[in-house]
RNA sequence: GGACCUGUGGUGCAGCUCGGAGUGCACGCCGCCCUGUCAAGGCGGAGGUCGCGGGUUCAAAUCCCGUCAGGUCCGCCA
């Protein structure tokens, strides 16, 4: 029989972890009342309820406990009496009786339901996270979490990694996301800022010879919030030397597919790889979901010579929805509106009969182009066709939106389809002064065969840079780095970065290069995504034990809050108008 | 920065279109009854700035404007 490592100075077992096999023992817990069942003067039931479960106590009615008091109980196992057994219940065959029960702490009625009979709402649950906590979803996702957490040290720590801590005061980087800042109080009008992520520590990890790092690390972007986004996160960080993008999958897929067999029960046998280009193409996204179907078909040929104006466009793509030829106007309508919020023109929607299509453009398509649009991914009658003809990336992003607001289904449903997303663009859009935006990040190799496009074609120039995506969630992304100077510089000089702004922005890195870079890869990806995925919640907050709303605030400690003038002068700052 | 949804005793909702007394339901809370319940049951009770401010009106939870908070999304997130 293993240790009972549950049992402490206060209790011998953990509620549900009592069993028939311990009938006539006398036997103590602890925990909260979760409920408290009267049957007169000389009766009453209390359920206790620890981490473990809850465990039924039979007590005299003159026991005055509430619901939430902290109890200890002492009492003997016993089999319930005949017909009295609770079925729901994995305790529900026995009960604690002749208890004595010791108060350890009195309760406030709480001011909501503990149980899962009722959403509540989101403000009052952070307001009171501490008692959230103890719901049981809660106390599921938190230990999922944990769970999944220790799969992933172990993975990485079987495959040589070494766990190293990087600092989380650093040096502002005028790169990428905006930064948390900290005020230095010994540097007057100085800062450090937080970490939008170990990037450059774990590079220079790989100049300093440590050649499989990897960390559970806490990353922060003063960035608005969304569902899968906080102020604050969690990504296993990782970097290694000699290697290729093929070993750092390899790495990748070991902690992922560990951590998804602790978390499920199943490992799952195979994780995708399509290229960037393929996810836009099918998708419309550079994170497919692909639990589902409705890709993207490309009718661009048939209607070069349209006669359609709506269709004349470099690039006209088309999707089946399938049953969609139910859709009320109004739903076309909201369809039509958030494709022109996302840059449409507009959205031609064709509902396909028995009899032919009906649409508002139907009567403007040739024969041909009719019968082309019948057969988009094998409609069949009831189906919808939704259409959008505009530039190439534009028409895959407004259909991809599209497909994902029409079919995706809940977190929680379908299987887990784990993509690699490979040969990200190196560049994405030009900036305020016309020149080329880094994709991942300026350190960012690119693909060995487009080397030769960096000058004379820089935005179809593909990188080795690779995201993990799984249900459309993306997961996390990576690169195999530059580590020799030459195509640094002449990725910088593409980037429109001097090699005086270089040296101004990340000297320290580019320094350290030059006393020997192996060449490296790495990756990161965000364990809150992950977990509520395996918990099949749609937020990241339900994973995450203090969150914070919206719009930034922890209605729990009231912040952010101001802070006395004394320690602002401290600090050298001083609050401008409205503050 | 923008769009949309929500805000009504402690909690979850209904009431809002079509203005007419803070009206209703469920849970919780308090008291009493009840010796086998487990979403216990029965009886009784307390508990409200209808988020806040302004406007329209004889009259506003309800209509209008503004604002705050929470949520979802766009922008943003190298």
């Amino acid at each position: 029989m293993s240790t009972n490592y549950e049992a402490t100075s206060l209790r011998d077992s953990l509620c549900a972890t009592i069993s028939t096999e311990q009938v006539g023992q006398r036997l103590t817990v602890c925990g909260w009342v979760a409920k408290r069942r009267e049957h007169g003067e000389h009766l009453a039931f209390i359920d206790i309820r620890d981490r473990s479960g809850v465990l039924q106590a039979v007590v005299d009615g003159s026991v005055d406990v509430r619901n939430e008091y902290v109890v200890r109980v002492t009492g003997t196992v016993s089999r319930r009496p005949e017909g009295t057994v609770n079925d729901k219940l994995a305790t529900g065959e026995i009960e604690l009786t002749e208890c004595s029960v010791e108060i350890l702490a009195t309760a406030d009625a709480p001011p909501f339901q503990l149980d899962d009979r009722v959403d509540i709402d989101e403000q009052v649950r952070l307001r009171h996270r501490f008692l959230d906590l103890r719901r049981d979803q809660m106390q599921r996702n938190l230990r999922l979490r944990a769970k999944v957490n220790a799969a992933i040290r172990a993975a990485m720590d079987r495959q040589g990694f070494c766990e190293v801590e990087t600092p989380l005061l650093w040096a502002p980087t005028p790169e990428g996301s905006r930064e948390f800042v900290v005020p230095s109080r010994l540097h007057h009008g100085e800062f450090y800022v937080l970490p939008q992520s170990p990037q450059i520590a774990k590079q220079l990890l790989m100049v300093g010879g440590f050649d499989r790092y990897y960390q559970i690390a806490r990353c922060l972007r003063d960035e608005d919030l969304r569902a899968d986004r906080q102020f604050e996160f969690t990504q296993l960080d990782l970097e290694a030397s000699f290697v290729t993008q093929i070993d750092i999958l390899e790495f990748v897929s070991q902690a992922v597919l560990d951590a998804a067999e602790v978390a499920t029960g199943v490992r799952p046998t195979t994780i995708d790889t399509m290229t960037w280009a393929e996810a836009m193409d099918r998708y419309g996204v550079d994170k497919p979901d692909l639990r589902f179907g409705m890709t993207l078909h490309d009718l661009s040929d048939a209607f070069a010579g349209t006669e359609v104006k709506a269709f004349a466009a470099p690039t006209v793509k088309a999707m089946r929805v399938e049953g969609g030829a139910e859709f009320t106007r109004s739903r076309l309508d909201s369809l039509t509106d958030r494709a022109k919020g996302l840059g449409a023109k507009g959205l031609a929607w064709f509902k396909v009969t028995e009899t032919g299509l009906e649409s508002p453009l139907d009567r403007f398509l040739s024969d041909h182009e009719r019968s082309i649009i019948q057969r988009v991914d094998g409609a069949v009658a009831g189906d919808l066709i939704l259409v959008v003809a505009d530039e190439y990336a534009l028409a895959c992003k407004v259909l991809g939106a599209l497909r994902v607001e029409i079919g995706s289904p809940p977190v929680g449903q379908g299987p887990h389809r784990y993509v690699w997303v490979t040969e990200f663009p190196m560049f994405e859009g030009l900036d305020d002064d016309g020149n080329p935006v880094a994709a991942h990040h300026p350190f960012t190799m690119p693909h060995p065969d487009d080397l030769d496009l960096i000058e004379t074609d820089p935005m179809s120039v593909r990188s080795q840079a690779y995201d993990l995506v799984l249900n459309g969630w993306e997961l996390g992304s990576g690169s195999v780095r530059i580590h020799r100077a030459d195509i640094q510089s002449r990725i910088f000089a593409a980037l429109g970065i001097s090699p005086e702004e270089a040296e101004n922005r990340f000297g320290f890195l580019l320094g350290a290069f030059k006393y020997g870079a192996p060449p490296h890869a790495g990756f990161a990806f965000g364990i809150d995504r992950l977990v509520a995925i395996f918990a099949g919640e749609e937020n990241i907050r339900e994973v995450i034990a203090f969150p914070k709303t919206q719009s930034g605030a922890d209605l729990m400690t009231g912040a952010p809050k101001s802070i006395p003038d004394k320690q602002l002068k401290e600090l050298h700052l001083k609050p401008s108008k409205g503050a």
